[in-house]
DNA sequence: TAAAGCATGTAAGAGGTTACATGATTGG
DNA sequence: CCAATCATGTAACCTCTTACATGCTTTA
């Protein structure tokens, strides 16, 4: 779960276990224990992705290997969008995808969240019509809709703003320049 | 983790598996697998929580026994913030709490929540100072804290209706009697 | 009667959690 | 020098995932 955390943190400059979980914490991922942490770097390094260098007293800094940085990509590239945290840590590496691949990305979430979207509203419609619901289960109902909609609403931003980034490179081809 | 989910839905009533699935997915919880959700059966039938009365064909029905009624209330009214989904998942059973302690899990998720609040805000503070961010982890960090400001107005919500619940109900006690 | 959907189940493997254990470094 | 914090690690346990396998029931 923390690979593709673990591996884009260290694509930016080499970190010692200690420091990750700190940084993961930053971004949001709240439940990140030693327990999965440390085996987690051992795995990673077991299959070549990262390696490790000794700093200063017990610290042990990892680095990203060259096959680590092209499982990191492969990784990064994968669509992923059932699961919010998974897809939320794709974001934060989100500088490492290309454009057209951004772009990707964030639509196929956005058809993921209008899927959810409409089975919340069905929910809500299905379990309204068969008696009135408790005010708790209700209120969860209709905070998932708000939820996702806010969601695929700030996803709108994020495709209009990759769109521009599309926009403003210099086109790969000559055919099919289209703005 | 499916544990209080489908303790909850067999106290309205019995429930085979591929029911509750159908069931879990309109409360929001997406990713309920086959391969989680037979095994979790067996594991709380063997513990005595639920009871299976064969059906019709293939359908094998389970029902809560009575100890796995109070296994439910443990569950439920055990403090358990820190994990989104968990959290919600208790809400949607709130019905089965009684007020007090609603009011309670209720303040406690706030805490949380501001807590959650307050190191997205230093995120986003200490990363900027050293540098300008890349337009997606900037968004991401700007998008938690957004989504925490208003999970905790939600909150603000169901503990003001929580209150008038506490309110309305005849006090145990005729000391203390602080409307 | 064949296909699609309903319904249950198992096995292997991966990965997470908690609890425990240890040692180094820094500040009062 | 003691406490707190930094830092790494292990082991037992549990649960989830994926993939596979099976059989029933409805409907076209």
């Amino acid at each position: 779960m923390f690979d593709l955390a673990i591996l884009g943190l260290l694509r930016r400059r080499p970190r010692h276990g200690y420091e990750l979980k700190a940084r993961l914490l930053e971004l949001g991922f709240a439940r990140v224990s030693f327990g999965s942490l440390y085996p987690a770097l051992r795995r990673l390094e077991k299959r070549g992705y990262i390696e490790a260098m000794r700093q200063t007293g017990r610290r042990k800094a990892y680095r990203l290997t060259d096959i680590g940085e092209l499982e990191f990509a492969r990784i990064l590239d994968s669509a992923d969008d059932d699961e919010d945290l998974r897809f939320n840590m794709r974001l934060a590496f989100f500088e490492y995808l290309e454009p057209a691949a951004r772009l990707r990305s964030l639509k196929q979430r956005r058809n993921h969240l209008v899927g959810r979207l409409r089975t919340a509203q069905r929910a809500m419609e299905s379990t309204t019509s068969q008696g009135p619901l408790d005010h708790y289960t209700a209120a969860l109902l209709q905070h998932n809709i708000g939820t996702t909609e806010s969601d695929i609403a700030w996803l709108d931003q994020l495709i209009a703003y990759a769109r521009t980034e599309q926009a403003t490179q210099v086109p790969r081809t000559l055919i099919g320049g289209k703005q």
